[in-house]
RNA sequence: GCGGGUAUGGCGGAAUUGGCAGACGCACUAGACUUAGGAUCUAGCGCCGCAAGGCUUGCAGGUUCAACUCCUGUUACCCGCACCA
């Protein structure tokens, strides 16, 4: 009997003293480039869901590779950041020590499974040598002008004492740790991300996302049109601008509302009667957090900025301005005019303080609420007559520009990457402040600036890095001037380094470049990116971000960085739920291993369901995948040596080699897998099987369980092991049947089967169908109204 | 609220895109071998019914000779975004 531990040591051993899957340019063959996420490798060890998308890439992989092509499938570990950093401090060892120990246990666990990867490639974020690359590329949007210091107020958790990315505290909850989020205002290291808003929309069209990724995105980017128009506020005799995607409900403006941070408050504070309730006003709204702030809707609060008003440009009315936290400083100009009519807020707020309300859509009750649909125009001046928002809008749009009061304008969610954390762990920003030079990068030849060997590296409580208590860090000379300096003591985020590694892959042992030309030009654009749902806006947005500048900047050939890009389903535990230490359920792959091999596992997470979609972790599933592979070591002994196939199942395994193929290609792994076990049971009923029948039953189910199929290729002697092989190909001819059972119905309704000759006609067929026995009671003394005969598939005869 | 998606036996899930619904696997039942086993083999297995037959793809309609598949309406759940003007 076969020892799977024993043989799945073996053929990795093999694999890895053959350097079997290390690849090289190689111009006589075409590439394809596979990728999945590089994983964080936290202290838990690996997931099972790690395995799902890891094996089914390797499935892909292994296939390509029989099937010709150069194939590139490398694997590094995304190791700065927040989580292991917390990791070191709770364990108290230096976050370079830990990360090593998780990638070592990482590295092994992965290999137990038979990944085929290209070990030769393997890098981590938090080497000097790629991080000196990430740094090289920050300078390079630095010297662009894509890079900016700003003060800003910023999310800011008060646990992990840094600032986070919007995308980071989304629910206005810390996204590592859980804690409440407040702002803080700090200076920031910004990129210019949505000078790119439009380019990332646009470059979706040259991608092969999955529909619900690109659709995040385009959500995550929030385009919308409208337009900027300018209020007069006669006292300063100055324009409050707003922005409105509703222009065509100009005329319906009974008040203005401004964000409560916006800068008029301040500048024309002089002016401003009530001051000090709009002071305090802005105080209370400063200490909600985002989240706070965002979710309690129910009741509307303002107050009215008492000593300036606005003028309406097209009414000329004046009217009054509001200041209100639902009205955000950091999208549009932190500015609306309200239409109270037309808009549920500014209805709320208007009933609320007792404001006019203009209707000027024809619809609805303006004395319950807002009408927000579509209708005719009334009180509307140039707009009456008109019924519908499309025109309306255009009207007034022109009307805005010919008058010179405002104009079209395309707004987006999308914000500036906030590129700072104060911590230790992450990429040292290569950068340093002179008093008369301002900031200057470091030097590319001084690359990189490498992470002082500390002992103290937890976070401060005033907000700067660790970094900030290091003299020996600190304190530099100006590469400009020489004066004495100081370095920036922030790090990058954790999005750094992923933002660009797929390209250090193709070329990373380079010391000279980021990537060679000539290893950009082979591989180009990854064909599939493999991860999870989870980072379909950030990371995935980052990176294009990241790739698109690059291609500006004539750095990488290609705008967009990935062709395909799919997402695996998570896997759940018993139950449902999601796996979790707190609940005990978390399956550990290490384990599953020793008890069922690498193979069995390999199978059961490819049998377990769609892949796109969530599974549910079953033990008794993976049993069923292990007993499959038992029967297909038990048919070893029925081999016969003969170079043909076995008459009786010539045409199904033609068939199976169609299906698997083309199932492995659209990632329907659990169909292939079932046309195997279909062949399995057919071959299991065989007296003796060939030992080409058992080659090409092999070659297909090798993807999947690659370890068992070796081995048993081997011991079955029948030829060169099958990851130096390539992939069996079928005959067109052998797919079709001669003869087959189809299906008759009289109304619809099946009545019996009957068998049909591929030769036969309709009128033959039709004859048949008649004949049969069960049909005759049916039809007997009935008036035939139809027979629709639909070749190879099915006969109805319609009655009366 | 806006956008995307899902719904099929006891369970995970199939269905060549309009042509025999429930492939394959799990669980279960009976039998064989063994006679403790979580091993293997054989047969059965959507629901009602002794049977003939009837019913069945979240629910209600519609188109069609024929609907899991197309159309209309509706419910539930999941995911993303969200006082975004």
């Amino acid at each position: 009997m076969i020892n799977t531990q024993k043989i799945e040591k073996k053929w990795q051993k093999y694999w890895q003293e053959h350097h079997t899957f290390e690849t090289k340019i190689d111009h006589t063959k075409e590439k394809y480039y596979y990728l999945v996420e590089f994983p964080y490798p936290s202290g838990a060890g690996l997931h099972v869901g790690h395995v799902r998308s890891y094996t089914a890439l390797d499935a892909l992989a292994r296939k390509k590779r029989m099937m010709g092509y150069n194939v590139l499938f490398p694997i590094g570990w995304d190791a700065f950041g927040a989580p292991a950093e917390q990791y070191a401090i709770k364990n108290h060892i230096h976050p370079s020590v830990a990360v090593k120990e998780n990638i070592q246990t990482f590295k092994g666990q992965i290999q137990k499974l038979g990944i085929s990867f290209d070990w030769s490639r393997e890098f981590s974020t938090t080497d000097p040598e790629y991080y000196r690359w990430t740094q090289w590329q920050f300078l390079q949007f630095f010297k662009a002008g894509m890079a900016y210091k700003a003060r800003k107020n910023i999310n800011w958790c008060p646990n992990c004492k840094t600032g986070l990315s919007n995308e980071d505290s989304s629910g206005g909850v810390c996204e590592r740790c859980g804690s409440q989020v407040v702002q803080k205002e700090k200076e920031q290291w910004m990129l210019r991300m949505s000078d790119y808003a439009e380019s990332l929309i646009d470059g979706l069209k040259d991608t092969d996302f999955e529909e619900r990724i690109k659709t995040a995105q385009i959500n995550w980017i929030g385009k919308s049109t409208g337009a900027e128009v300018d209020f007069e506020i006669p006292q300063v005799h100055e324009k409050l601008k707003i922005y409105t995607t509703r222009p065509d409900t100009l005329y319906g403006v009974t008040f203005m509302v401004v964000a409560p941070e916006h800068p008029y408050i301040d500048l024309y504070s002089g002016l401003i009667k009530n001051m000090n309730e709009i002071i305090d006003y802005r105080e209370k709204t400063n200490k909600k957090t985002e989240f706070e702030r965002t979710q309690l809707v129910k009741e509307k609060t303002g107050v009215r900025i008492d000593g300036l008003t606005a003028v309406n440009p097209i009414t000329k009315k004046e009217i009054p301005i509001y200041i209100s936290d639902y009205v955000m400083m950091n999208y549009g100009t932190g500015a609306i005019m309200a239409v109270p009519a037309h808009d549920e807020r500014d209805y709320e707020f208007a009933k609320k303080f007792g404001i006019e309300i203009i209707p000027v859509i024809e619809g609805g009750d303006i004395s319950k609420e807002a009408y927000i649909g579509d209708g005719k125009m009334i009180h509307s001046g140039i707009l009456n007559g008109l019924d519908n928002k499309k025109d309306s809008i255009q009207k007034m749009l022109d009307y805005l520009e010919e008058q010179g009061i405002g104009k079209k304008k395309t707004n987006y969610k999308l914000q500036d990457w906030i590129f700072t954390r104060q911590r230790f762990w992450g990429e040292p920003i290569p950068l340093i402040y002179c008093e008369d030079c301002g900031w200057v990068p470091v030097p590319e030849e001084d690359l990189p600036v490498l992470l002082p060997d500390v002992a103290e590296y937890e976070p401060t409580d005033d907000g700067e890095s660790p970094l900030a208590r290091i003299p020996e860090f600190v304190n530099t000379t100006c590469p400009h001037c020489g004066k004495p300096a100081k370095r920036e003591t922030d790090t990058m985020p954790n999005w750094a380094g992923s933002s660009w590694y797929w390209l250090r892959y193709m070329d990373p042992h380079n010391e000279k470049e980021f990537v060679s030309k000539e290893a950009l030009d082979y591989w180009g654009k990854v064909d599939w990116y493999n991860g999870g749902m989870e980072h379909a806006t950030r990371h995935l947005l980052y990176a294009r971000f990241w790739n698109q500048f690059l291609y500006n900047q004539g750095l990488v050939p290609n705008s967009e960085p990935f062709k395909v890009r799919a997402a695996h389903g998570m896997i759940l535990g018993e139950g449902g739920v999601k796996m979790s230490k707190s609940l005990g359920n978390v399956i550990n792959p290490d384990d599953i291993v020793e008890n069922y091999g690498a193979d069995a596992l390999r199978t059961y997470e490819m049998f377990i369901g769609d892949y796109e979609k969530e599974a549910i972790w079953s033990e008794q599933g993976l049993n069923g995948c292990r007993r499959f592979l038992d029967k297909v070591i038990r048919l070893a002994d029925k081999v016969v040596e003969k170079k043909e196939y076995s008459k009786e199942i010539e045409k199904d395994i033609h068939k199976t080699v169609k299906k698997v193929t083309e199932d492995l290609d659209s990632l329907k792994f659990n169909t292939a897998i079932s046309a195997l076990m279909i062949l399995l049971n057919k071959m299991e009923k065989m007296d003796a099987v060939t030992s080409k029948d058992f080659r090409t039953y092999l070659t297909l189910l090798n993807p999947i369980a690659p370890h068992l199929t070796e081995e048993l290729n081997e011991m079955c002697h029948l030829g060169e092991p099958l990851c130096e092989s390539s992939w069996p190909t079928y005959d067109d001819s052998m797919l079709v049947d001669e003869e087959k059972e189809i299906a008759v119905q009289v109304n619809g309704k099946v009545r019996a089967t009957i068998t049909v000759h591929i030769d036969d006609d309709d009128q033959t067929i039709e004859e048949k169908a008649k004949a049969a026995e069960n049909v005759q009671k049916h039809i007997e003394g009935k008036e035939i109204v139809k027979v629709i005969v639909i070749k190879g598939k099915i006969v109805n005869i319609v009655v009366k």
